[in-house]
DNA sequence: CCGCTATGATTGATCGGCTT
DNA sequence: TAAGCCGATCAATCATAGCG
């Protein structure tokens, strides 16, 4: 039984986190479209570039990023909010529309 | 942590094990699209009993067999896409539906046009033109 | 060194749109 | 009109990285 498990580690589950600063322009982008958080290929294209990392990864980080934002509301997540409020202050040509809630998100 | 109540012992068990690799060409076109907008969604799921021979978990995924898994590759690299016979007989076979094979065959193409994309996996076989 | 959480990747299945 | 495919996404899960 088991066996088999895996026989050679993959490359594939050898991630490596991405940088901070990767990190960073992802969740700048991410929080400053909250709205829709969904970049076009074309979007997706320059944030993998200004980030060094592939197309899919973007799409990847971007699927993982929505769900797991949705399994917390309420969380640090709104903290994380203050994160795009302080960086788009300074610079967002996006436009913010209506953002998920107001105050708590009754359920 | 065998996160399915995949039998305990001496069961089917199995993890992701390595069963992917395969190439193939065809480029495919990548358009953009407005679409739905806002998070959320909410994914209706109405499942409920079905103990049959397959093997779903909680929620509506299905976890196929390294026989089915294999079956599939095979038939693939035979043949990109299906006819509606294959794709009985294989339903068959392989005790899935017609939709459960069209389904994996649709993600298989989408898989490997991925992995030519960025990936160089490639070399395809089946590159009859020019 | 160990356990737990954070995070990237994989994949069966769904949704909308377009084609046959 | 119905059925299949594509492209994108979802949702659950795997496996590892990283931190305490």
């Amino acid at each position: 039984v088991m066996i088999l498990r895996s026989r050679f580690l993959d490359a594939r589950r050898k991630r490596r986190n991405f940088s901070k600063q990767a990190s960073e322009i992802l969740n700048e982008y991410f929080y400053s479209h909250l709205s829709n958080p969904y970049p076009s290929e074309e979007a997706k294209e320059e944030l993998a570039r200004k980030c060094g990392i592939t197309v899919s990864q973007v799409s990847n980080w971007f699927g993982n990023k929505r769900i797991r934002y949705k399994k917390n509301i309420g969380k640090a997540q709104e903290e994380a909010n203050l994160y795009a409020a302080k960086k788009a202050a300074g610079a967002s040509p996006y436009s913010m529309a209506g953002p998920p809630s107001g105050t708590t998100t009754p359920m | 942590v065998g996160g399915n109540g995949s039998a305990g012992i001496g069961g089917v068990l199995a993890v992701q094990n390595s069963l992917m690799m395969a190439n193939n060409a065809t480029a495919g076109s990548a358009h953009p699209s407005g679409m739905g907008v806002g998070l959320g969604n909410g994914s209706g799921s109405g499942l409920s009993s079905c103990s049959l021979s397959s093997n779903t978990n909680n929620s509506g995924r299905t976890n196929f067999t390294n026989k089915q898994l294999t079956e599939l590759e095979k038939e693939f690299h035979f043949n990109r896409y299906l006819t509606r016979a294959r794709r009985i007989e294989i339903a068959n076979t392989l005790q899935l539906n017609e939709t459960q094979v069209k389904i994996w065959f649709q993600n298989r193409r989408m898989k490997q046009k991925k992995r030519v994309k960025e990936g160089l996996i490639p070399a395809d076989i089946l590159t009859q033109h020019s």
